[in-house]
DNA sequence: GTCTATACTGAGATAGAC
DNA sequence: GTCTATCTCAGTATAGAC
């Protein structure tokens, strides 16, 4: 079907390796690769690199780059994943220090603009990455089993924020999963966000938390619970969560 | 910038004709290309099909297909566009006949289950039209100027289906865009829905638009107003609605 | 303005030797 | 693991026929 059918295994592969155990100069070699690409990608945009080019900068041949990378796309996947451990250490030492007796606000706050923080240099490198969303099946599909792991760790973030609030149990599963969708939604706009400082992105934040903070309060009473269950049925119901 | 730069202005042309004015025989050679394309997009799938096999299918050289279509994706965009012509036919009938007389819900649910209709057999294929989402001066990209017009096209009909509903000047504007998005929305579901006669995205549009009926009837009321203005300056702030 | 024929370029990706 | 050679295919170019 595609032509990088080795992909899905690999992906997992960079998952597994997030933790720097080993080192044995292959990774140097990958890392010569990834930088060389990216500082490029920077400079000249993801479709005005070549893998050719590449290859030459990192001085190696084309072949060598491949058997790192199966595709150009998957060096922004590579680079995503790195911003979110980038993400993840962040929030850890906030949450540590100032965040510590944050409400709930604040730590939504701080994760969608931190994420903003580390992604807003490089907004337009990530539309590359939503080039497959409409194909399933493919390893690097925005919604796909490939991209499976990235997923929930950003969820898992969200969840983290979460943990004092003592939702109730139905909510607990549903609200991640409405933030990342948010936080993918801000990210969608970002690709779009020409203001200055990406100015409209970050008002898009912060009026969309004040709405779910909102909406949030509301929907804890008790007597929504009806309206709960009757979401969570068809979230369920569509697959959206699991049964 | 990008190899295709003629494809704003033929994107423009193609609007222009849809009109049946001129057929001058230049346009059977387009449908030529076209339907051949199609043909084939649908045996062997949109990757699996070159250019050049679509020209010699249809007989022609391969100069002939790119004189009509800048590039591939370019086709399914065409055949996008005549869905929505599609689409817009099949609505004008049905609010002739069944639909005179039809509420709210029932008009939005003629709406969305006909789209999906008429799309579900291609679903696949739309998956090309999202290569450039994430691209926002490409012309083929989603959200782009250079596909304003089939979105505003696609708004009308939604526009239709509220004009009895003399909703405030405020709603007018924002519901028909919030309607779209979920329109929009459906589709992507569609996309990476695998059940039997796509049966889950038929039941995520009816559970939608039961939640968007009872919304509207909430948002109505006179005193929701602030809120309704609440939400109009954060839209139009953010460039998502005319100032 | 519509189309053929053909050659060429560029770039992503792969095969197979070492 | 790494390199060289090669493949495929989108897209361009050109020159000319009608």
């Amino acid at each position: 079907m595609f032509k990088e059918k080795k992909e899905a295994k690999i992906a997992g592969k960079q998952a597994e390796k997030s933790t720097e155990k080993k080192t044995p100069k292959s990774e140097l070699t990958r890392q010569r690769i990834y930088q060389t690409a990216m500082r490029m990608f920077r400079k000249k945009g993801f479709d005005e690199t070549t893998m050719r080019e590449i290859a030459t900068d990192a001085e190696m041949a084309l072949g060598a780059a491949y058997y790192y990378f199966p595709s150009k796309e998957a060096i922004v996947l590579a680079y995503y994943e790195e911003m979110q451990t980038e993400h993840e250490k962040r929030y850890a030492a906030w949450i540590e220090n100032e965040g510590r007796k944050a409400n709930l606000r604040s730590r939504l706050g701080f994760i969608f603009h931190s994420k903003l923080d580390i992604l807003e240099n490089d907004r337009k490198l990530m539309g590359a990455l939503l080039r497959y969303a409409g194909t399933p099946d493919h390893p690097l599909s925005f919604f796909g089993p490939g991209t499976k792991d990235i997923r929930l760790r950003s969820i898992a973030i969200l969840d983290e924020a979460l943990k004092d609030e003592e939702l109730p149990a139905d909510m607990a599963t549903l609200v991640p999963l409405a933030l990342w969708s948010l936080q993918m939604g801000t990210l969608l706009f970002l690709l779009h966000d020409n203001s200055a400082a990406q100015k409209k992105t970050r008002r898009l934040i912060n009026l969309a938390l004040d709405q779910t903070i909102r909406l949030l309060a509301v929907i804890r009473f008790p007597l929504m619970k009806p309206v709960r269950t009757h979401i969570t049925g068809m979230l369920r119901e569509l697959e959206l969560i699991e049964a």
